[in-house]
DNA sequence: ACACTTCTACTAGTTCTATCGTAGATAAGA
DNA sequence: TCTTATCTACGATAGAACTAGTAGAAGTGT
């Protein structure tokens, strides 16, 4: 599988558009935390469809943008970089630091536990 | 606590000084996987000092750098931008992918039980 | 018909990233 | 001492990232 990796800001657009499975450029704009110039977003669009990440249709006068990669890929791509960079290729290593030092409730840690029986017997 | 957030490059080299304490041009370029110019590294360097991120200090004719931000702050930094982009901000949600989709060995699992475990009951 | 709004298309500027070359200092070896 | 290797300092360039303005098309309302 091919490495799926966004900068920060087109990080930004493919949350929206998961998030919303398609949106507009006023839809995105909207959303996103920063306010930026209509243009701007645009332009972001744009250049993730140069890259193959995301596609549009026309709906009115206006486009309707999509994702064309799932969320899953990018999770996987990033998660790779991250844990190699960051925890040195040890997968174990990052959960360990994401229970210890997570504030994660009680319920949330039991469900995990629940999710890790499940995986073990089964 | 202030964002540590690093470039693709950047964290080449930084994960060589965290996992060596410091040190020198020579030293980072040697461990690097992709073969750069000497000046090249050093360039890197001079950046991440600019950034305040590392230190050096003289050493014989050379310069010898260190860290100076824990490796864990640029974890948790990286893994919250990860978290609230990808996952929706929920780290439950990063946690069972993690445990769902990586190819984990049963001893990790356990340990990771373990852990989880404790950290219920303790 | 005219003014107003909303879009896309194109262009452009600024900053950041990545990479390396050259020059000059300095130590080491012959 | 002369040469060679090793460093830092400085400069430069190409490309990516980020941001936004302007122009012109296309509807909307009166």
């Amino acid at each position: 599988m091919k490495d799926v990796v966004f900068t920060e800001r087109e990080l930004d657009v493919m949350a929206v558009l998961w998030d919303h499975c398609s949106a507009t450029v006023a839809d995105v704009r909207e959303r996103l935390t920063d306010e930026l110039a209509y243009t701007t977003v645009l332009t972001i669009l744009r250049t993730l469809e140069d890259k193959g990440y995301v596609g549009h249709r026309p709906e009115g006068r206006a486009y309707r943008y999509h994702p064309l990669v799932a969320r899953e890929e990018a999770q996987v791509s990033h998660l790779n970089r991250l844990t190699q960079k960051l925890f040195s290729g040890s997968t174990e290593r990052l959960l360990t630091h994401l229970v210890a030092e997570r504030g994660m409730s009680e319920e949330e840690l039991e469900r995990l536990r629940a999710l890790l029986n499940q995986r073990l017997e089964g």
